[in-house]
RNA sequence: GAGCCUGUAGCUCAGCUGGAUAGAGCAACGGCCUUCUAAGCCGUAGGUCAUGGGUUCGAAUCCCAUCGGGCUCGCCA
């Protein structure tokens, strides 16, 4: 769907090589102003000063030079500084409704990344209880890039990495016993850092109910691990059903307890020692991640001889890179932006190349009610679970909204917004446009014959447009895949139903004569193939019906 | 003190890998339903692109400084 693209910057090219330019870079734009055209080149404006030319006068001089296909594209003419402005031919539109029908659900695939391996980790929460509204956002974007990666052709496997050792375990089966030893009457306080959320309290009364007290009897220490892992697990499972309910589906859960079985993190501090990156200073051994672009050292080992959390995470970023990716994507919260630079120079101490390495810190949201904040605090426990908001506002409406603003821009979701059925709740619009279509199908009582369509009928300016529209639902693709961010997706998704309402509104497509209405139910049929696979590729359902 | 993100219309934000007269959605105001879903469409109004410098043919966009907002700087995870 490139062929006017490709067409130009060919023919663009061989004029700029015939005037003594030795391998053109050649930059076809988009015009802001739709009436100077579809495709700018400012390759006389690049190139005037080394042909010591007026920018002008080198673009008619490059105009005159090119041979263009009509079928595809005609020349708009020189304008403001030296542009080269262009205009898509009708026919070349016309024909991109054929495609789209032909492609159906595989509109929009391509092989750019035909080849690549991708990892992306994210939401990673720890397993110490459900997943709450600020793991909602990572789990959007990043199943959406997932999606978006696999649309272009690469291999993409999405990773939740699990902290299931170490300290917080143990914080937790502490925990669960407190709550446990409390409800059989011995009270026991709830340790230092320890989890105080109603989870607790309920997996500690089915505990009793089925089980009565059985984990009384063992020793303290025995209880608290052994409450500790059910506790995990019981929260793994917690998770994993949440992310299913919000469409994601991760393909691998990474434990870090098997990291430790293997002893791995042990192999990567010898291998760390082996470069010679590692020192000890007062009891402690650190990794000179200073000389590696951090801006400080950082414990791996401490005085008490445990490894720090960072220790484990360096192993296990240690086997993304081993596992062989070609592109490796930690979504991570803002809070962990030390985590760049540290983990970027851990790897480079293990002699890594940290340019597949990519982190994505995606800003926090907010969550308010008609313009009202909504407080949330984790300590207070006043934290919103997932499963809360997915209860209320849907799926669909969440995984939009999440979409809506760029990774780095805090997002605030509002949940009145997001639960009205009404034109100010941007993923509504997008599906009524969509239901919209259907109903028109609905209606007519002709069948969409594609191969004896006369797409040639379809010359109305406002067809034209949502024709242009369409062709650019492989470049959205592609931005979103490059800027590792989604939410472009959403604007497109906006332009086309509102293009669509405006031609709805401005041609009948059920009407005389019968080639006319042919030709706009396939225009119709194209467009909510669009609005289908883009919402698919938000994870947001297409309804039929509204 | 150091670092990361951010500042564009009344509000929420696009545009940021430099291009032409800075856009959209809400909200406001005025129109459009005997015709395929009015959950829609059309029109009006709304701007010191935080501020000051720099880079160049050209800056909302890149660089520097200043100011405002959010977050982080542990031998916790």
């Amino acid at each position: 769907m490139k062929r006017a693209h490709r067409h130009l910057a060919e023919q663009i090219r061989k004029a700029l090589t015939d005037l003594g330019i030795a391998e053109p870079r050649i930059i076809l734009e988009k015009p802001r102003d739709p009436e100077h055209g579809d495709i700018a080149t400012n390759a006389a404006m690049v190139y005037c000063k080394q042909l010591k030319l007026a920018p002008r006068k080198l673009a008619e001089q490059l105009t005159k030079r090119l041979a263009l296909n009509p079928e595809l594209v005609q020349l708009a003419g020189v304008a403001g500084p030296g542009f080269i402005n262009f205009r898509f031919a009708d026919a070349y539109l016309q024909t991109l409704v054929k495609q789209i029908l032909e492609s159906d659900e595989h509109f929009g695939e391509g092989k750019d990344l035909a080849g690549k391996k991708v990892l992306i980790e994210f939401v990673s929460a720890n397993p110490s209880g459900p997943l709450n509204v600020v793991s909602a956002r990572a789990a959007a974007v990043g199943d959406c890039l997932v999606r978006m990666f696999r649309t272009l052709g690469a291999t993409c496997h999405s990773e939740f990495y699990v902290n299931d050792a170490g300290n917080q375990v143990k914080l937790l089966g502490d925990s669960v016993r407190a709550r446990y030893e409390t409800l059989l009457g011995n009270e026991i306080e709830i340790p230092e850092g320890g989890y105080h959320g109603e989870y607790i309290v309920e997996f500690a009364e089915q505990l009793v109910d089925e089980e009565g007290d059985k984990y009384s009897k063992l020793s303290a220490e025995d209880a608290s691990n052994t409450l500790g892992l059910m506790a995990v697990e019981r929260h793994v499972g917690m998770q994993r059903n949440s992310l299913e309910r919000f469409r994601v589906h991760m393909d691998g859960w990474f434990r870090e307890s098997q990291l430790r079985e293997s002893r791995a993190e042990y192999a990567a501090l010898e291998e760390l020692k082996q470069k010679g990156t590692l020192y000890e200073k007062d009891g402690a051994t650190f990794l000179r991640t200073s000389e590696f672009g951090d801006t400080q050292d950082w414990v791996v080992i401490t005085s008490e001889g445990r490894p720090t959390y960072f220790l484990p995470d360096i192993a296990y970023h240690l086997s993304k890179f081993k596992r062989g990716y070609d592109i490796i994507i930690d979504i991570l919260g803002p809070d962990h932006h030390s985590y760049l630079t540290k983990m970027a120079a851990a790897m480079r101490a293990l002699g890594r190349d940290t340019e597949h390495l990519e982190i994505i810190l995606l800003q926090h949201i907010t969550l308010s009610r008609s313009g009202e904040p909504v407080k949330m605090s984790k300590r207070a426990g006043q934290m919103i679970e997932m499963n809360e908001l997915l209860d209320e506002v849907g799926c669909d409406a969440a995984r939009y909204f999440f979409l809506l603003r760029r990774t780095t821009t805090q997002l605030d979701f509002d949940i009145e917004l997001a639960k009205k059925q009404s034109d100010d709740n941007p993923v509504f619009y997008v599906q009524y446009a969509h239901a919209r279509i259907q109903s028109i199908f609905r209606k007519a009582e002709i069948e969409l014959k594609p191969e004896k369509a006369d797409f040639s009928l379809l010359n109305h300016p406002e067809e034209l447009i949502l024709l242009r529209r369409l062709r650019e639902f492989e470049e959205v693709i592609s931005d979103c895949v490059v800027n590792r961010d989604p939410h472009a997706m959403t604007v497109w998704l906006r332009e086309v139903a509102a293009q669509f309402h405006r031609f709805y509104h401005h041609c009948r497509v059920i009407t005389e004569p019968e080639e006319l209405s042919l030709a706009r139910l396939a225009l119709c049929r194209a467009t909510q193939t669009g609005l289908k696979r883009g919402l698919s590729l938000c994870g947001v359902n297409a309804p039929e019906e509204m």
